[in-house]
RNA sequence: GGCGCUAUCGUCUAGGGGUUAGGACGUGAGAUUCUCAAUCUUAAAACACGGGUUCGAUUCCCGUUAGCGCUACCA
């Protein structure tokens, strides 16, 4: 079967009641991967049914997260809000098949009741004492302008089961459910009435979401057989964690999608880090002799993904291991790819380069190496881009505290400038010659140089750095080596 | 508490009835010497515990423990 032809259909249903988070940003990942995986559709639904904690704003920002981890759908968004009809068109359907009725407990004694068992002990479930009142009792009763919740009724007895693609054969028994509210008395679905209606109305085949959905499922595979619907598949994800191990949350720091990109993160590396959290190609990733592979671009992402690969145990963020992609990632790159990354950055902190493009370009390909985030083009390594810098205050204490050395760089700058052909043999060569001339050890006036030329104690070797910079800043730079202090 | 899920180096993981249990990140040591956050070499580091099944379990089964999740008129 042409895979292009593919019925298969996955959706993204976010809550717009936060950022985009990073658990929230692996499930659109994985979703997607095996949406592009079967040349399925990739759907977008926005589940803002709780309008209290949902706003435009987030809506925004999450689209904004999977723009820039580069995810398209290719329908949606769809809001629930604006769908509401719908549930409540299947909620009095369910109300006519008698798989609903009509609760008039309200929160006050709800409350009360689960206070009250939980003291005595027992679990606190809804006891479907409103099961009982006749539907033309309902009818009277919300005529008279009473409130009622619908809720939907589960059986007292036997077991729900159904095949989840990653953990397996799952059986709860009902007994353990509550006749849960499908309709506020707002008349504002609830969670699982809106997923089931939406995800059958926009007939989705393979439901992909995190673990934390594993116990309510049931409730909703009830749904679909109270609708008369069969089953799509459902895979669960294991969880995120933080380094404590507990789940992935504010309190763990960046948990926000988009702040590591204020961090300087590029979208592949955490796109790359984030595809093996969780997910591993297995035996796909081994190479015959050497170690296993750990970067995987795009299309290869898209064409290993499978369901199978998906780990059963929570996984820990590890920051480090990111760091370590973000590195690989920036090397490899190609200049004329990573400068708009890194123009971005400037905009960020507003700063000009006042080199050329063709300079820009060969300086990042000098620097790439050595940077570990976007972030170094815009503070550690601006020296190389224009002639505004900082200079770092250890760099400065540690190669510049000796004023003699200061007093030498300047007067190398005097010998630079009258230097003809300046290459990067002949800026060594002329260094070395000047050290043995002032009995001062070459390596003590390179670090000098450095930091007067880079206002960096690190920098890649000191005459390709001369020779990025060109002949006229770097007799500059040493000229007013004098005038450089420690703050 | 009840229900559910899970358990391989510190972390991400591969593997699977008989292996020197593989790789990556990180960490330690060494090399290089013009710096290191670059590079190269190298080392340490794991099958949670207890019972089965089996000739043989890290692998299969059960239990224990631990962790996580769910248990709303949130999603």
């Amino acid at each position: 079967m042409n895979p292009s032809y593919s019925s298969t259909r996955v959706r993204f249903a976010p809550s717009p009641t936060g950022f985009l988070h990073v658990g929230g940003a692996r499930t659109a990942l994985f979703s997607w991967l095996f949406a592009r995986h079967a040349g399925g559709a990739f759907v977008l639904r926005i589940e803002d049914t709780d309008f209290e904690r949902s706003s435009a704003d987030m809506v925004t920002g999450i689209l904004e997260g999977l723009r820039w981890l580069g995810m398209d759908w290719d329908e949606g968004p769809f809001y629930q809000s604006q769908r509401l009809d719908l549930y409540a068109k299947a909620a009095a359907a369910l109300l006519e098949t008698g798989h609903a009725y009509h609760c008039f407990c309200t929160r006050e004694e709800l409350e009360q009741r689960r206070a009250s068992a939980t003291e005595a002990g027992s679990v606190p479930r809804y006891d479907g004492r409103c099961r009982g009142i006749s539907r033309a009792e309902a009818a009277r009763r919300l005529e008279q302008g009473e409130r009622a919740v619908v809720r939907f009724v589960v059986p007292r007895d036997g077991a729900t089961t159904f095949e989840d693609a990653v953990f397996g054969p799952m059986e709860f028994s009902n007994a353990e459910l509550e006749d849960f509210v499908l309709l506020r008395s707002d008349g504002i679905p609830t969670y699982h009435l809106s997923v089931v209606v939406d995800d059958l109305d926009m007939r989705m085949t393979h439901i992909i979401r995190g673990a934390d959905h594993l116990s309510n499922t049931p409730k909703q595979v009830l749904l679909y057989q109270a609708l008369g619907a069969s089953l799509p598949v459902f895979a669960h994800l294991p969880l995120i964690l933080g380094p404590d191990k507990t789940r992935l949350s504010k309190r763990h720091g960046a948990t926000s999608v988009m702040a590591y990109k204020e961090m300087g993160i590029v979208p592949e590396a955490f796109r790359n880090f984030l595809a093996l959290l969780g997910w591993s190609p297995g035996d796909a990733a081994k190479r015959p002799d050497g170690p296993d592979r750990e970067i995987f671009s795009t299309d290869e992402l898209i064409q290993m993904f499978s369901l199978d690969g998906i780990a059963h145990s929570n996984a820990v963020f590890n920051n480090e291991k990111l760091a370590w992609y973000n590195t690989e990632y920036i090397r490899a790159y190609d200049p004329t790819r990573l400068l708009p990354l890194i123009e971005d950055e400037w905009r960020q902190v507003q700063y000009q380069p006042s080199r050329g493009r063709e300079e820009i370009l060969t300086t990042i390909a000098l620097l790439q190496p050595r940077a570990r985030s976007l972030k170094d083009f815009s503070s550690a390594f601006l020296a190389y881009f224009g002639d505004e810098f900082s200079m770092d205050d250890a760099a400065v204490k540690k190669y510049l505290a000796d004023s003699s050395v200061r007093h030498m760089l300047a007067e190398l700058g005097h010998r630079y400038a009258a230097v003809e052909t300046y290459t990067e043999a002949s800026t060594e060569e002329l260094l070395r010659a000047f050290a043995a001339e002032k009995g001062i050890k070459a390596g003590a006036l390179i670090n000098g140089a450095r930091v007067v030329l880079t206002g960096q104690a690190v920098a890649p070797s000191l005459f390709a750095v001369m020779l990025c910079l060109g002949q006229q800043r770097v007799v500059r730079r040493l000229e007013a080596a004098n005038n450089v202090t420690a703050v």
